[in-house]
DNA sequence: ATGATTCTTGACCGTTTGGTCAGACTTCTC
DNA sequence: GAGAAGTCTGACCAAACGGTCAAGAATCAT
């Protein structure tokens, strides 16, 4: 009985980038706790349930499978929605913007590592990435920043640095979580964690720009 | 002619140190560089410029040799002068501890990302290190700025989070020194960005707190 | 039905890995 | 100066590594 399982034309394509999905799902994770050196393909196939020579055939080799994964992260970074808009309220546009960051951390804190390894190790394959679409969002935002700023909207900031600040205590609550849960005493970060560093972000962030901090932990968006 | 270069009685523990040392300063930027899994001995030796087989007689696996080298970054991370204490000024004590830390990204950002790499995957090699003295140091200047905080001396913020914070944004110049560089279209950081970077944390920590920020882009300490 | 195409996988290969060891060399003790 | 103790290192090893391949299985177009 051929196509017995729900297996209509184009089943084909459809499993393959299903397989896909699920080799990167799990090359995530793997990546993320041991590293590129770390993970072995055996270790990477096992996470996968899959042979190693499956993954071979899909990717070629674990330096490709590597990048696969990397570009599939920096889509899903890029997509971020950017609230940073000359006409917006700047403290609504910088509170959605942290608030994105750490709702990311939480959702996808294995992404996250990997990023930050690569970069960690000197982003030897983030070279293109950096140099381009980052480098060009970095400046478009800092612009407006810098309107902000002009027009006595926020206090004077350097923009660049800005950011990168609130990308350290946005992503340290995914790639150092080991830490924080730590001094904590928890075995993972828990929602509530998540909202009290949310709010302590917001707080310095907010306040350090000369503008109004929302008192109150606000509702957590839902995972 | 024995002791011929200046090899006076006990010449022997004296070069074994160095030798030690020697290996420990290769290790942390090999380490630094490519991680755990990413460094082999034999890169581990030849950037020590010693023979393979010599690390092996100092420090038998090349696990012992990383704990030794995370053992003498935890020495060095702690022993920084802690300045926040009960009758010192909050903003003056905050300001001198985000020095310190941005101090250290700048001056040893190998033995960062050692540290980082190692939280990053779990931080497997500091569990009692974190559970220990980490998390100690953590409750007692929690307290510190608690009562800082209850004499109406600064705003209210969660104190173990405004720590994770500040780790966050000093440590991103050493551990993620590559993509700021990128970003600011350098081959690398320059004191000048250092300072940048010293003066934006400067402001979201002491505004965020509520405390007076000095404006101007003070002295850089010496390396 | 049938031949072409795409997938799947166990077995295999050359290289590199972390680690060992015997023996040469140096320094210390007496 | 003789022997003990510590240091050094080239040669070697088993295991694990990333990667290949041929041959079978599944799916496709016609």
């Amino acid at each position: 009985m051929p196509q017995e399982n729900g297996k209509p034309a184009g089943a084909r394509a459809r499993q393959r980038q299903q397989r896909i999905g699920q080799i990167l799902a799990a090359a995530e994770q793997v990546f993320a706790e041991a590293g590129f050196g770390g993970a072995s393909m055996s270790a990477l196939a096992a996470a996968a349930g899959l042979p190693k020579a499956n993954l071979h055939y899909y990717f070629g080799t674990k330096e490709a499978l590597y990048r696969a994964l990397l570009d599939s992260i920096l889509d899903l970074w890029l997509s971020a929605t950017d609230s940073i808009q000359p006409d917006a309220d700047p403290a609504a546009a910088l509170e959605s913007y942290v608030r994105t960051k750490m709702l990311w951390s939480r959702t996808r804190p294995h992404a996250s590592k990997v990023f930050a390894n690569e970069v960690l190790h000197g982003a030897t394959h983030l070279r293109s990435y950096m140099a381009g679409p980052l480098r060009a969002l970095v400046r478009e935002k800092s612009r407006v920043l810098e309107g902000w700023i002009a027009a006595g909207r926020m206090q004077p900031v350097d923009p660049p640095h800005l950011f990168f600040a609130i990308w350290a205590m946005t992503q340290t609550y995914a790639d150092f979580s080991a830490q924080i849960a730590a001094v904590l005493e928890r075995p993972e970060l828990t929602p509530e964690d998540h909202a009290t560093g949310t709010q302590t972000v917001l707080q310095l962030v907010l306040r350090g720009c000369g503008l109004a901090c929302p008192a109150g932990p606000q509702a957590v968006p839902e995972a």
